[in-house]
DNA sequence: GCGAAATTCAAACATTTGTTCCTGATGGCA
DNA sequence: TGCCATCAGGAACAAATGTTTGAATTTCGC
């Protein structure tokens, strides 16, 4: 784990390139254009140093997949766009997100109204600011993971999972937004629903994206 | 440009994967991969979809780049990043202790603060903070109230309560207290938990005793 | 200086992945 | 019915892209 001055010059430039690539096109960057935008003529030299990079945990890398690659730090001087871009504000989009999507279910434009929630910082703790987001609870799906339509959940955007955690997971094959507890048993998973009377789910592996870790559960009553 | 609800069930389908797999994975998927997702198994049916949503205008793409894609709209039920503030006035609120079947709320006393927990004041509204105290929960009694283990709630003290409300209630028949959404049936009283899959009970009027509303529940996982 | 480790380089290789072509199914419409 | 546009499927193709190999060069501690 080094800071980003410990890295080498080109190492950084190869970050900066990366975050810029990204922010602006949408999709990071292949080995060559880095190799081209960073002044280095072999691919393998490239390769070489973003596995430094990964190693130094600045990068977030998938093998075997084109432009697999993902900032996982947030660089000096630059802006680190997330979500949809290419119209409209590029940086606050603090509005709460629908989970339970599910079949058709139109959702008026209402639903997606920006707003915050404000947070004590002590809860945050050393989290980064940067990856973390809320949702609103629509619909009683999530009962079973003791979740109720109006609460709240605070998450940390993540790709993985330790097993206990409480995810929320886009099943491919049912095609939704869940929370369950996750545990990894070989190439299947379980997903423990909170509540103790209900029984699990098993889905394969790789017919599921884990897009976050519930941190916090927030439920307002009137 | 068509509204989200105007594409064909397959192209929604597409982008509520795209928007999760971005999302979770940092970089777009490859045309096969959402023909998997979606339950296509050409890839030109893919690429020709993929077509139909930057005519649509919700989809931007970079012709032979490798997962050369990016959202351009908002859909329904994804997930955006999100202000999530810790700044802002934060209000301590004493932690009074446990709650606990076969023991009674304690009373406010200065002794009996352990510990407070922080709120954003906002949370308060227009309620006078020397009525309001928290409890944390302990054991798994109050399950059917959706409330678990570990759960901090947020009460107002009251004797009263109105039909809807959750309170802590103490059942002097049964010698604990519980929290149950309260309904007033005649002398008789009806408490409902939170979870549809739960029986109420009843109680006579007078073998209870309100002594706070909740106003919000708080869970902090891990 | 010397040698080991780190870094760079060029080139070939193996996959992944976007693109294209052809065929078939389906649904309006005159 | 027959025509035509839309949509779907399968296979082959070509380009993009990650990976590996072997050697050259630089860096750094002793």
């Amino acid at each position: 784990m080094k800071t980003f001055e410990q890295l080498s010059e080109r190492q950084r430039k190869m970050l900066r390139f990366m975050s810029g690539y990204v922010n602006s096109q949408g999709y990071p960057p292949s080995i060559r254009e880095i190799g081209d935008a960073a002044g280095i003529s072999s691919t393998s030299v490239v390769n070489y140093n973003l596995n430094k990079l990964v190693q130094a945990g600045f990068l977030g890398r998938q093998q075997r997949v084109s432009r697999g690659l993902r900032l996982l730090k947030e660089i000096p001087g630059m802006i680190l766009a997330q979500g949809v871009s290419g119209e409209g504000p590029q940086f606050p989009i603090p509005l709460l997100g629908r989970i339970v999507a599910s079949e058709p279910v139109p959702v008026p434009e209402e639903a997606l109204v920006e707003d915050h929630v404000d947070v004590p910082a002590a809860w945050l703790q050393q989290e980064d600011p940067s990856d973390i987001f809320a949702l609103k609870v629509h619909g009683d799906s999530m009962i079973d993971a003791m979740i109720q339509d109006g609460d709240t959940v605070l998450l940390r955007r993540q790709p993985y999972a330790d097993d206990g955690d409480m995810v929320a997971v886009w099943l491919l094959d049912r095609d939704e937004t869940t929370l369950k507890h996750f545990y990894a048993e070989g190439k299947r998973i379980r997903l423990q629903p909170a509540h103790p009377m209900m029984d699990p789910i098993y889905v394969d592996a790789e017919q599921l994206l884990i897009q976050g870790k519930v941190l916090h559960v927030l439920r307002a009553l009137h």
